[in-house]
DNA sequence: TGTTAGCACTCTATGAGTTCGAGTGCTAAG
DNA sequence: CTTAGCACTCGAACTCATAGAGTGCTAACA
């Protein structure tokens, strides 16, 4: 369908926007190394790349820049990974060299060091908390009428509610329910924990604990209670050093839009294992519409954990950012499942 | 020093740019209900406060517009509060309303509506923990090399940090560290932890533990790795939503500052009491220089807690806002205090 | 003496007209 | 098939003129 001169022509002119912002001209195409034919070639191909669509011009008489199908056929075709330099690979593994153990912490601080590094802005989900197991519960009293309730999961994370409790509460109620809810929760999911309450422990608690209807229902409604996921992002601001971002009004949906965590699903395929990019339009939010996103996932173990992505102008330097994801990737599953093995 | 028109003029100018953002001209003045002289007269007291520094122009022929003094004239001397409105009443309330008891949580949730019902960014305070009170100390051993120290203060609030401990360590002795500690340590203050820790556990811990060395160095150590303060934002896309803040590098520099816990203490005035409001340059940070800034203190009982405070352009709406904080420190102050009068 | 009408003046914002240069498409020659 | 040449297009930058809002000043008026 296209011509080796073609896909180098493509290439170069896809190479060239993405490091100048400016539409490219046959004559500084011309210039090109690797290059040999004449700028009135070029045009002829140029015009040939832009009937087919990879190409498009701003206006009738300007140089051409990639159409969405441009950079789509860019990266499935031409890009050719290069290697990670090794100042970043140092800055990206200093995660690792202090004494940080969380798994959170690690996450974040991989975030930030990503989007310094790119200057492009850097989503990081988390393993999903709801197939953490639980390994502790805890009830701790504050004052007659507040209690806070702690959950540890096996992975470290800890989460934890305020809840009230009956004021003139015997406090070995208290203890009692705590050793019961251990007995028969610990090795629970999270996502699991609330079923579980209900079905195990709830005759248990009736016939044990005197009045365990008014300790139970704000105990379980304090679990209930959605907490935010753990998304991490780096760089947010970075969206403003693009020049490809101008319109203020545009700056605020798509900075809207990662604000509040619950486009997620939207941003980032969930799930979806390896390298994934998703080109302008092909994102599923309008306000991405001229946003790429580059995502890979990563895992401990065997079981997936989570996703990496980078989000940026359509005119994002692909090729600098896929293989440092993939670095990352690999990195952080090597390193996390050293950490978490004996899980 | 002002005749009673030039006040009069004064002020409604001011309110005139803090509502339309555009200078303010002699014929539209003269067209205010409440101004009776004519638009030559006007323009006789328009010069005469230029010319004592309350006014400024944008050029030689354009209408007038506050300076950095008017404003400070405006706010100390002419602002007539007025009261806040019922539905800004009802959604500020709302906060209260659901079953949430975490301070953290009515905080954060206050800052959010605070934003969105000025359309400014909202900076909430919260106590400083390093005052909070230890209420139980535990450890959960997580995998042989792994386990989590989990401090709960009388407040409610959680803190929980992983640290490595010697695979082989045995279990008992974990066990019988945190009885020392929460012995100890029970009822010292956050701030006062790691010096109590030394001094008076140590001594025990080794009489007691074997591996005590080990245990107690990347335990302390974990206790003393800064946490991010309690420091809630609301809005901060709202600035993007400010005519004012058209130039995309004092933006940036504007969030960068936000965007990083760091320079709250440049912020905000802390430990000052009752409403105080900052000009323009009268903030610390040159990023700022073209904001205001309105702060409040609130308390629990009889001890500050925090701040709240609202940031805005210079041109803000310094009457709504100031009803509107003074409102909600004293809600805050009134509901934390009930809820935390055990405390 | 304070107030006001009138008027010349200033400055910005807007839009039309020009020029410049980069780039194209097409044609014809190699 | 490739390339040189050329007419043409269009945006960016610049100039120029104009309209309009606003000022400061002066002189008349109450």
């Amino acid at each position: 369908m296209l011509t080796e001169r073609q896909l180098l022509i493509l290439k170069v002119t896809v190479d060239d926007y993405i490091q100048s912002a400016q539409p490219v001209g046959s004559n500084q195409l011309a210039k090109k190394p690797g290059i040999t034919s004449s700028s009135a070639t070029i045009r002829n191909e140029l015009a040939e790349l832009e009937g087919q669509g990879y190409l498009e011009k701003t206006h009738t008489s300007s140089g051409r820049i990639p159409s969405q199908k441009g950079y789509r056929y860019y990266v499935d075709h031409l890009l050719t990974p290069n290697p990670v330099p090794q100042q970043d690979i140092v800055q990206l593994r200093s995660v690792f060299e202090e004494k940080v153990t969380e798994t959170e912490e690690i996450i974040k601080r991989s975030a930030g060091i990503l989007s310094e590094l790119t200057n492009y802005t850097s989503i990081l989900l988390g393993p999903d908390i709801r197939k953490h197991v639980v390994k502790k519960l805890s009830i701790v009293p504050l004052s007659p009428g507040m209690a806070v309730a702690i959950i540890v999961t096996d992975s470290g994370h800890v989460e934890n509610r305020v809840f009230s409790i009956p004021p003139d509460l015997d406090p070995s109620d208290i203890e009692k329910m705590v050793n019961i809810l251990n007995e028969r929760l610990i090795g629970v999911s999270l996502h699991d924990l609330h079923i579980r309450l209900e079905q195990e422990t709830l005759a248990l608690l009736r016939q044990h604990i005197e009045r365990y209807g008014e300790l139970f229902r704000t105990f379980k409604q304090a679990l209930l209670l959605p907490r935010s996921d753990n998304v991490y992002y780096g760089g947010k601001l970075n969206i403003l050093k693009q020049p490809d971002f101008h319109d203020i009004q545009k700056i605020r949906e798509l900075m809207d839009v990662m604000e509040e965590g619950k486009h997620i699903p939207e941003i980032l395929p969930i799930g979806a294992q390896g390298l994934q990019i998703r080109i302008g339009s092909e994102n599923a939010l309008a306000a991405m519409e001229d946003c790429s996103v580059i995502t890979v996932s990563y895992d401990i173990g065997d079981e997936q954990m989570g996703s990496i992505a980078i989000v940026g102008p359509k005119r994002m330097d692909y090729r600098r950012i896929v293989s440092l994801l993939d670095y990352v990737s690999g990195d952080l599953s090597k390193e996390l499942t050293r950490l978490f093995q004996g899980k």
